[in-house]
DNA sequence: GTCTATATGGCGATAGAC
DNA sequence: GTCTATCGCCATATAGAC
């Protein structure tokens, strides 16, 4: 029934904003259902236990996240080009706030990983392979592509997650921080480029 | 009395092991007591509630990452020699698993940065003056000092907070990644420089 | 100071009426 | 399908003996 779809959309929706911020062990049954306008009762009906109603909002996030960090543009622009385009995604998924939510959980219980990986343990990391050709043929430094994608998420993922500290230790208000935000994307590409490329 | 206070460096131990892996809400209080080989009760003798023990443990890390993270070598080293320095630094004290505790617990509960801030809300941030200056005395790209500060950042602090996404990324095992890392700080160090200097 | 036993409250989950 | 009422458990905290 058409309702009763309506009413699972309003709990994952409210559910995926309380695991988000307070995580798994901060999230009250309660809090969702007052959220999505239900009682206790039936947000377990719904969802038979606070476990399963988890994986579900784990996994949306994780099947947001994967594609944007496995897949590396397969077009015919310039490496250049594709950073630039990377970090721009990279950036705009990150400040949704997905990302602490993601680290935090895979930490509290690293398995929650392992089910999911099998499937791709076999194909090699699309930006490492690509990267290996790219320091073959173009006139660019010779470093470890392994530290290559690490930098890059780094820079891409890591001022969304430190946001808190690094607001304080530049003295910005939230509203100047992302300000600062802005115009990022494009500087931290720039800044991958120049690290990397010979004059 | 002497034993009290080893009984209390214990307490603080097994307290810090708990806040740390597990964060506040998925720390319990008879696991910090069993690890520590006292009662429940006596943990609650030493320290009268949960909050009162976690604050403590938050403060020390904080005192611990602070200093790193606002001061800026004041000596006679080139920019790079200091660069180099500060990643060293940084990404040893990161290692130790301490910096994703204080970015979740302030995620938790942003207001436990308040209190301590107006201490320090007045100084500029060093490194952002010091790279003030660089800029205009050196031969190097001009990039604005703040992003300057959050890439650097970011670059040190980021791989090991996402440790586990990054090994199954990279295809790696546990053992694999640290060795990787061994490396990471003079890469690091390298990567920034030459993002940054003019050829 | 340290313990056992217990008070107190909160949370996930279910029973059962409507 | 949705609710109120309640069960059962677990966690923090305290009482009170030693």
């Amino acid at each position: 029934m058409q309702l009763s779809s309506e009413t699972e959309k309003k709990i994952l929706e409210a559910a995926r904003v309380e695991f988000e911020t307070k995580g798994y062990n901060g999230t009250r049954m309660q809090k969702i259902a007052d959220k999505a306008g239900i009682s206790k009762a039936s947000l377990h009906y719904y969802f038979r236990s606070k476990d399963n109603l988890f994986e579900k909002i784990f996994n949306d996030a994780l099947d947001e996240y994967i594609p944007l960090i496995s897949t590396w543009a397969d077009n015919d622009l310039s490496w250049e080009a594709k950073v630039e385009q990377f970090t721009k995604d990279m950036i705009s998924f990150i400040r949704h706030g997905r990302m602490l939510f993601l680290i935090r959980e895979v930490n509290r219980n690293p398995q929650i990983l392992e089910e999911r990986i099998k499937r791709k343990a076999k194909s090699q990391n699309k930006f490492v392979t690509y990267f290996d050709t790219v320091q073959k043929s173009k006139n660019i430094r010779k470093v470890d592509p392994n530290y290559l994608y690490i930098i890059l998420n780094s820079i891409c993922s890591f001022p969304a997650i430190n946001k808190e500290m690094f607001q304080r230790a530049l003295r910005l208000n939230a509203k100047q921080y992302d300000e600062l935000m802005d115009g990022y994307a494009k500087t931290a590409a720039d800044f991958f480029i120049h690290a990397i490329k010979k004059q």
